[in-house]
DNA sequence: TCTTGAACCTCTAGTTACTAGAGATTGTAT
DNA sequence: ATACAATCTCTAGTAACTAGAGGTTCAAGA
């Protein structure tokens, strides 16, 4: 049995991040010391690694939480956690798609000015007041 | 001289977005009406044209902020928006590479398990229980 | 002119996943 | 026994909005 910021070193989740997820239910309650300190064991230890790596990998709160309630039932079946993940790499897709739309646009007005004159002869501010400069394919929607 | 509602529309950013960009300091206290409401003109319509412009390429509000004071100040030195705009282009950069990772890595444990089986056996949910079942560089840090 | 209903007003609270800090208590090494 | 690091709980703050309550104003039709 070791104490919360054992468990903190060795996962490198913070001490306060570990409470929250115990707060938020993907940690079941620790047990307690006679003077309500946290204490650990080799299944919490396990259980924040699976969490602190779901996390890594962008799933949400959420997400690691039904992950772990399937976990926690190995003879159900995982139809959910692989609809999950292939939510979550459609998710990180369309953001690289988005990111990469901006990254063009930005380095384009990036390119545009220098830096070394005034406010008035910027290209990067006269971009951005002036939506026809740019190529209009970067909103949100 | 025209409402909030007209503005919304014309610019696509919602109502109550827009009193929260007023509240914050990036759209200068609107006219009002005898009966309170808020009116714009032309040159509300620009600015509010121009912020959308920069959340729309990621910039924060913080940076929005700043630019529009350099826009302000037509006679001084760009360099702080040219710096903002790099700034902005490094972390677009800085997000694709991360999430680069997270897709190859997602895509492959998602290729793992095809989601007809029981928990017990999906890849998924194994890889995120191990993470030496994963290539291992997708760590926040 | 009157009425009605959409649009507007302010204010508070909720979202995500934590982080920071205050003030009090406990564990452990000397 | 004592000191001090680590722990405890609780509240509030972060970014950039969004949602909703409860009340007022504007504009168009009768």
């Amino acid at each position: 049995m070791f104490s919360i910021g054992e468990l903190s070193k060795r996962t490198k989740v913070k001490v306060p991040t570990i409470r929250y997820y115990e707060e938020m239910g993907l940690l079941p309650e620790a047990e307690r010391t006679a003077g309500n300190q946290r204490r650990y064991d080799k299944a919490g230890l396990e259980r924040l690694s699976f969490i602190r790596h779901a996390r890594d990998l962008g799933f949400s709160i959420e997400a690691v939480s039904s992950l772990i309630e399937l976990q926690d039932h190995p003879d159900r079946s995982c139809e959910a956690a692989t609809d999950i993940a292939a939510s979550q790499l459609a998710d990180v897709r369309a953001k690289i798609k988005r990111l990469r739309t901006l990254e063009k646009e930005l380095s384009r007005i990036s390119k545009g000015c220098d830096g070394e004159g005034v406010s008035e002869d910027c290209y990067v501010l006269a971009s951005l007041a002036d939506h026809n400069l740019c190529d209009g394919e970067h909103q949100k929607a």
